[in-house]
DNA sequence: AAATTTAGGTAAAACGTTTTATCTGAAAAA
DNA sequence: TTTTTCAGATAAAACGTTTTACCTAAATTT
């Protein structure tokens, strides 16, 4: 039971395999009646085209290598099933990779796509890789990043609105009658973190409220859960005075929610909480968590369709390579309305 | 800046692309000084085998195809990991693709794998795929099934003890002095969902405990979330006599602490419960949830072995393909020990 | 010295497609 | 009638490897 080939059904038909494979590929000119013999064999058959040998005869491999940080989280499981269908109807397929926030494993694995020809990338990217992406670059591959960027290089990218999603999370715990926010982030050099830590400042400068450098805790990346834990638990007791924290990761948010819960807080009544990127555990229990959600499946599509354009499959009217999406704010029940109304 | 092929680097030497090839792959013989010179060669101009070519040559894609039912869950991610590296040690690559837990879309998958050539696949069976992996069977490609298996088939296989997982957990309820202990689990016909039920009511049984069907509840697998948390509300309401409760997978246990939280039932003073297979959640919140946690690190190892030997990678002393991997008792504080005494 | 083995090397076929260039016979134009 | 055009079909090259089969010259055996 071998694989038939365009050459089994070419002797089938009496045919050439050249005239197979124009008709199967709509090219050259064909009488219909052949047309009409060629296609119908072809189905009984199940003639599937062996995709290597397409591969190598037109240099394209219809694959487009993912390199994402890694594939445990639930951002990746949000994007995952959108890009793969997105890419499916464009005949293309997805290779995933985890680059396990590690620059040598991430090099490794651009490394490893390259050799394995994929035809596109889309990466989320981690810092130190610049160098290697510009290369992808110049090599004429496409490329676009997913969920953060490189400052400063030219290379399109999709990624949420991080400064106004902070914004708006800001602007309802203010709106709510909240004073002293807390904000707590990662020592991270990546863009996006950044830009949630000046949304923070910058908002608050907006509504003439001095940011208190006492309020801001920036963690170590490499903190163990449980000192993430701790350090939140003594930051919290070190400001009595505050009435809201806000955290700039759902992996904060969640050490966070531990604390309070270590520390018998209720919230929001002892402590209003909001997190920057939603997770299944902020919706599941009472009260549920206030958070800016970042829309998984539009970035994913948006970044898909950036990359379609480059690989000439999909024409579109955008102007720029350079997109930043809307954030959500989920309004759950971990901020109280008119807090100062009781208060 | 073209790809450099085994030709140029046969011109570049002044060989022939059959040498290069040979030195290369230590194949046929070639003196050393030649095979010195090729290799340096080979290594300044960063020489990469176009891996396309040597599929279509040799009829092997290097590729392992895993099919699992969706790839957002937390087993996928603990899997994948491992699955990768492992795979990676003989020269594997891994594709995913996600079935959704729907027939169609496995049956897609399949296909497109098959049709992508891959080398062998690793499938976590949905029900009604039997005959079509069967076919793969046939068709003489290597298949393990993973987290499950189809009864009757005689297909490799490597999933956790079920059985004796739930015995575990009901025998540390015993011991515990729980006397009615309930089992929530899903209406679903997949094989480890029995063992998992005959784990409960056989081991009930051992210790001479007729089992009481008012303590079992079946949801529908197509239950929202919400259904759910009801169903099992009233379940825990009708049964006043109830002192544990076991969910048979951890999508229950988490309905269930939900259900448990809305009725102020506290853990485990009111009722003292396990779940199976563990969740990030589980552990997150005070008390901890005791859980019978699925080596799934062991099983991904396993299972890529298990491919790897039929693929002739790897010489094994395995005696027999199908293999049970025992479960772990997690024991955290939703059980409280020597219950009886304090009762 | 003639015959045989062997070490070292290569030409060419094959994998299954796509695509270019060419070929044929009939219809259209001269 | 002769030339031109054109529709319909195909042979053959190419993609980058691997591998078979063969070649040559030197070394070894007779």
């Amino acid at each position: 039971m071998k694989k038939i080939s365009i050459k089994d059904i070419a002797r089938m038909t009496g045919t050439s395999p050249t005239t197979v494979s124009f008709v199967l590929n709509g090219k050259g000119r064909t009488s219909d009646a052949l047309t009409k013999k060629i296609l119908a064999t072809a189905k009984k058959e199940g003639y599937q085209p062996n995709q290597i040998a397409v591969s190598l005869r037109t240099g394209q491999s219809k694959v487009i290598g993912l390199i994402v940080e890694n594939m445990g989280g639930s951002f990746f499981g949000a994007i995952s099933k959108e890009l793969e269908s997105e890419a499916k109807k464009y005949g293309y397929r997805i290779v995933y990779c985890s680059s396990e926030n590690n620059i040598r494993k991430g090099r490794e694995m651009m490394e490893m796509l390259a050799h394995q020809q994929v035809d596109g990338y889309i990466i989320t990217p981690t810092a130190g890789l610049e160098k290697d992406v510009m290369k992808l670059m110049t090599s004429k591959k496409p490329v676009v990043l997913m969920d953060s960027y490189y400052p400063g290089l030219d290379i399109p990218y999709v990624l949420v609105d991080n400064f106004n999603g902070i914004k708006q999370g800001i602007d309802h715990l203010l709106e709510a009658g909240y004073e002293n926010i807390g904000f707590v982030t990662v020592d991270l050099d990546l863009i996006q973190m950044k830009e949630r830590l000046s949304g923070y400042t910058e908002t608050l400068k907006f509504h003439n409220i001095k940011p208190d450098k006492k309020l801001v805790l920036t963690l170590p990346y490499d903190s163990t859960k449980e000192e993430m834990v701790n350090e939140i638990s003594s930051f919290i007791r070190k400001n009595k005075n505050m009435d809201a924290i806000f955290f700039a990761t759902n992996y904060l948010g969640i050490a966070g929610l531990q604390s309070l819960s270590n520390m018998r807080y209720k919230v929001p009544e002892d402590l209003a909480m909001i997190s920057f990127d939603d997770h299944e555990i902020f919706s599941l229990f009472a009260p549920g968590i206030t958070t800016v959600q970042q829309p998984t499946e539009e970035i994913a599509r948006a970044a898909m369709n950036l990359l379609l354009t480059q690989l000439g499959k999909k024409e579109s009217n955008l102007i720029t390579n350079k997109i930043q999406i809307p954030a959500n704010l989920v309004k759950r029940n971990s901020v109280k309305k008119g807090k100062t109304l009781n208060a």
